[in-house]
RNA sequence: CGGGGUAUAGCGCAGUCUGGUAGCGCACUACACUGGGGGUGUAGUGGUCGCAGGUUCAAAUCCUGCUACUCCGACCA
């Protein structure tokens, strides 16, 4: 492709309201350019980039044994309402009407179409297990679309879902795709983990996240140093300490803490550390309402995070988590907030960190004062204990061996045994050996194909721009032919060079502009082709052309004569 | 959803406080020079100053309403 008949529109100034560097390059290297918030026009190098994606995900599918289908991005709000999530998905989903006032939607998933279709399609038990996926273009209506093609509101997915008769095909249905998606990332080139996952309110057996690592990431995930065990920091279980609470040495003394409110502020106050500290978060119940307010207690050891997701699923707390309000807090326990401490008539659960503590220190239940030389049972009951922190850097792993690590990770797939959610809800079934009707169990997996693009770049940039796996770079070489207009040996041998790529099947972007050399080098470096050719009148003298690697950096001088073989050696 | 910020040429910005001819850099066009790391000169093109209303002799500028974009927060006891 000749830049000189290309919609490749280079910037020098970074756009004011690009903030991560993927989004910022995205513009910067003529890629894409934004219509509204959240979503883009993709330009002809962009596209390529997400055409070589999509074809690596496509291949790995198929080679899986993956059936590909379309559906229709519109779909009718009759399945939704048999899903139940019409009412409930909120308002992510973009809902519209049609000529006739009918309702629709434009699909953010597809469990419900494919659900649809194949209950009207899949009859017997023999015709198991099948998996069907499609790349098609998902919408989001996103509180905060954010990060360019991070997380846009229209963006392009890999949606696959798979039909099973029984969890032991499920099973092995799950475990092939789990072996697909690392090779599909491996081929795309990327750092990246697969992780364990939260299940979230969909329960089932089994659900994992691929994370592509990148410090901007914004995810947290776990990692043993000593064996695979990877997971979620949602998901990763913090273990019980091996002490248990040794016995109280101190006396249980009050001391007035005037304008401390938080952790940070007692430690700074009392001389203490964070992990002598106990801390009270107050969450509403699930019985909770204005006029009846309904606290429960989730009590850390200052130093620890709550683990959200963790405590939601704890028996009688309200699911979405919401903390209290302040008044609330001041309404129940007639204290404020900074000085709340255990509650022994309130539901409360303690972590189980903060459950070994002995002469700790904690919230007073009384504005202004905190109590030092705390003791459970002697104070105060001890509380159901359970898992409700985040674990940090240097916990045991709960696979046993090794510590744990923390990185930062960009969710760019996601698998997941359904089980029978959708099928239920929409009554998908087939006919048994017994030729009885049974509900089918379903699997589901996906892939951000677009963000993948982004994620690439997250990971693999520099000062002067992108720096694109060979895999999915939008060419494979570029020829940087100087003083094109006015030498005549350049440009012979620039031609005879791009006409050798290309018998050689390499796709190349020929730099034909009638630009300055400093023009030509900094674009190539933004646009992050793995292969530069640099033809000038200098190295010609020498019957030499110059090679340079975009990733190493490694710039090398290549004879004429030798050019066909470095071309087969690519 | 809560809290900020911004809106002036394709991009980056000044001008707004204190109303009076719409500006700068980059990009773009033409010509000339230059030709191995975003070069130089000369001459140009391009904007109903986000939208609607109001005040005024006069509004990018003041007032009112709206819209769009964007950032931060949603881990605090």
């Amino acid at each position: 492709m000749r830049a000189s008949q290309t919609l490749s529109p280079t910037l020098k100034e970074t756009p004011s309201d690009a903030e991560v560097i993927s989004h910022q390059l995205l513009l910067r290297a003529g890629m894409i350019r934004k219509v509204a918030a959240g979503l883009y026009n993709w330009l002809p190098l962009g596209l390529k980039v997400l055409r070589n994606v999509e074809s690596i995900v496509r291949e790995e599918m198929n080679k899986s044994g993956a059936q590909e289908v379309l559906m229709p991005i519109v779909q009718p709000a009759d399945l939704w309402e048999e899903s139940g999530r019409w009412e409930q998905y909120g308002k992510e989903l973009l809902r519209i009407k049609d000529r006739h006032d009918r309702d629709f939607c434009l699909g953010p998933t597809h469990e419900e179409v494919i659900t649809d279709l194949i209950r009207n399609n899949l009859n017997s038990y023999k015709q198991l297990p099948q998996n069907f996926y499609q790349i098609q273009t998902k919408f989001r209506d996103e509180v905060r679309p954010r990060f360019g093609l991070m997380r846009g509101r229209e963006f392009l997915m890999k949606d696959a879902y798979s039909f099973h008769s029984s969890e032991a095909s499920l099973q092995e249905t799950y475990d092939l795709m789990h072996q697909t998606y690392c090779n599909i990332f491996e081929r795309l080139g990327l750092d990246y983990r697969p992780v364990e996952a939260d299940t979230g309110s969909i329960g089932g057996n089994g659900s994992h996240e691929f994370h592509v690592i990148a410090d901007s990431g914004e995810d947290a995930i776990v990692f043993s140093d000593q064996s695979h065990y990877a997971a979620n920091i949602e998901k990763a279980e913090a273990l019980a300490p091996k002490d248990n609470a040794s016995e109280p040495s101190q006396a249980l003394e009050k001391f007035a803490t005037p304008d401390v409110h938080s952790i940070e502020a007692l430690c700074q106050f009392a001389n203490t550390s964070a992990d002598q500290t106990v801390k009270t978060l107050l969450v509403h119940g699930e019985n909770h309402t204005k006029e009846a307010p309904e606290l429960i207690a989730l009590i850390l050891r200052g130093d620890h995070e709550l683990n959200e997701i963790k405590a939601e699923k704890l028996d009688g707390i309200k699911a979405p988590l919401t903390f209290a309000e302040p008044s609330e807090v001041k309404a129940v326990t007639g204290t404020d907030i900074g000085s709340i401490g255990p509650q022994d008539n309130l539901t409360s659960y303690v972590d189980r960190s903060a459950a070994v503590l002995n002469d700790f220190y904690t919230g007073a239940n009384e504005t202004g004062f905190h109590n030092k030389g705390v003791n459970w049972e002697r104070d105060f009951t001890l509380p159901k204990v359970a898992d409700i922190r985040n674990v940090v850097a240097g916990d045991p792993s709960p696979c046993g061996k090794g510590t744990l690590h923390i990185k930062r990770g960009i969710e760019v797939g996601h698998i997941f045994q359904l089980g029978t959610k959708y099928s239920q809800a929409l009554n998908a079934t087939v006919l048994d050996e017994n030729g009885k009707a049974k509900t089918l169990i379903m699997g589901c997996y996906g892939i951000g194909v677009s963000r993948v693009v982004a994620a690439c770049i997250e990971q693999n940039h520099d000062d002067k721009g992108i720096i694109w796996p060979e895999a999915i770079a939008p060419f494979k070489a570029i020829i940087l032919p100087l003083n094109l207009k006015k030498s005549e040996t350049v440009k012979l041998e620039a031609e005879k060079l791009y006409q050798s790529l290309d018998n050689a099947n390499i796709d190349t972007y020929f730099d034909d502009r009638d630009e300055r050399p400093g023009v030509k080098f900094a674009d190539a470096e933004l646009l992050g082709i793995p292969h530069q050719f640099i033809i000038g009148d200098k190295a010609l003298k020498n019957g030499e052309i110059e090679y340079q690697n975009r990733a190493t950096g490694e710039r090398k001088p290549l004879p004429l004569s030798e050019i066909d073989a470095f071309i087969g050696s690519l």
